[in-house]
DNA sequence: AGTAATTTGATAAAATTTTATCTATAAAAA
DNA sequence: TTTTTATAGATAAAATTTTATCAAATTACT
């Protein structure tokens, strides 16, 4: 087996390193030096071995009865994530997500820079929505290739979604961060990634109805 | 052991019934009557055995050689995650994230109807976003008793949703859909649902540099 | 009618994720 | 200084989730 082929999964832990990152910069910003896995447990509601578990994953050593140094954490996750520096992308479909998408402070500190946004919609293009310069789509494969993007933000409607992916994909893009409800066919070297509202509904659902006193 | 201590959590699976709940509609849409389990897996780019064992939540039987019959399915996935009848629900800060949801007309083929919605802003006050009448959030204790709403759904700026919180709480409210980034702190019996961007973002994140050819 | 092909559903295995246990270590307290 | 306490980290166990295997069932085809 290749030093390449180890498998850095851990998909749940990974999922969990943006809340950690936000506590961390948060304590950091109150001057604190260190942080203890029980500390974070009790915020995130979880056992504090697990947080351990996924703090494995930024490869920092905490010294017993003190905790972990906040800014080495803060840097480990970072870099695992790959949020060093910040990625550009593009945000297509300026709807109401979309937009509420480009106002989006918080997502300059999860590694990426919205550089340029896309509509269809004549009324949209020329104008800028918090700060960031709308395109007519018709031009989305001309800057793409311009600007060299690889990330891009899908909002649109669920029925243009696959046709603009495919431009997408066309143009070179490798990661699209899909906002719509449909199932992207993409080519193998290129990562999807589907927020679904309804799935953190869904649990939500399931856990209310289950809380509920039984009915028989 | 108790008959209603059999633990029937398989959160992922829950997750992924929204998905199939979306493609199952389109489908019924078009006509059809029936569909297999290697189907829904292709859409949903999941092998065919977890789709089938997905769908064991929905206890609904297929026929060998034919698939599930969709109306059954959808019917048996609805009532699983209790999306049978819709359940009423407050909203939270109407800003950008919250008027966006307001927008979001698919939630109501998700058991959920937003009833009323909430902010400080005087300026929003008294207008109707989307059909939803937006109230003073000095009013939510109020209309909370008096329309036994159970749901909520937090959009405000984190610095106010753990106060915001302790109202809800207060107030009768037994699940909150939270959109804030706090980790919020509730009693036992209230649920809590966290959504979190970020974590979309890390995966993908993590996908696209595991992706990238090695560097050495 | 008989055969082949496809799909479900049951059972089992594998993989992943979470939790538990215990030791070592560093700090605080006695 | 010694003892106590809290915490990290290693190892192991348990729980959960995904994948595999195979028999039974049903349809389509010959």
């Amino acid at each position: 087996m290749s030093q390449c082929a180890l498998k850095i999964d851990k998909l749940p832990s990974v999922r969990r390193l943006p809340a950690y990152l936000h506590l961390l910069r948060e304590l950091s910003g109150k001057g604190e030096q260190f942080v203890s896995s029980p500390y974070l447990a009790e915020k995130m509601h979880i056992e504090a071995i697990l947080v351990r578990k996924d703090l494995e994953l930024a490869r920092i050593n905490g010294t017993p009865r003190v905790g972990y140094c906040i800014a080495d954490l803060i840097k480990g996750i970072e870099d695992f994530l790959g949020w060093g520096e910040t990625l550009d992308a593009f945000l297509v479909g300026v709807g109401q997500l979309g937009a509420s998408i480009l106002g989006n402070r918080e997502l300059m500190n999860f590694g990426l820079k919205i550089v340029a946004a896309f509509d269809v919609n004549p009324r949209k293009v020329g104008a800028t929505v918090h700060g960031v310069p709308v395109f007519d789509s018709a031009r989305l494969e001309e800057l793409l290739s311009r600007l060299q993007v690889s990330i891009a933000i899908l909002c649109v409607p669920a029925a243009e979604a696959q046709q603009v992916t495919d431009v997408l994909v066309a143009s070179g893009v490798k990661g699209i961060w899909n906002f719509t409800s449909e199932n992207l066919a993409v080519p193998e070297d290129v990562i999807t990634q589907k927020e679904d509202l309804a799935s953190g509904l869904a649990v939500l659902s399931v856990k209310l109805t289950r809380n509920k006193p039984p009915t028989h």
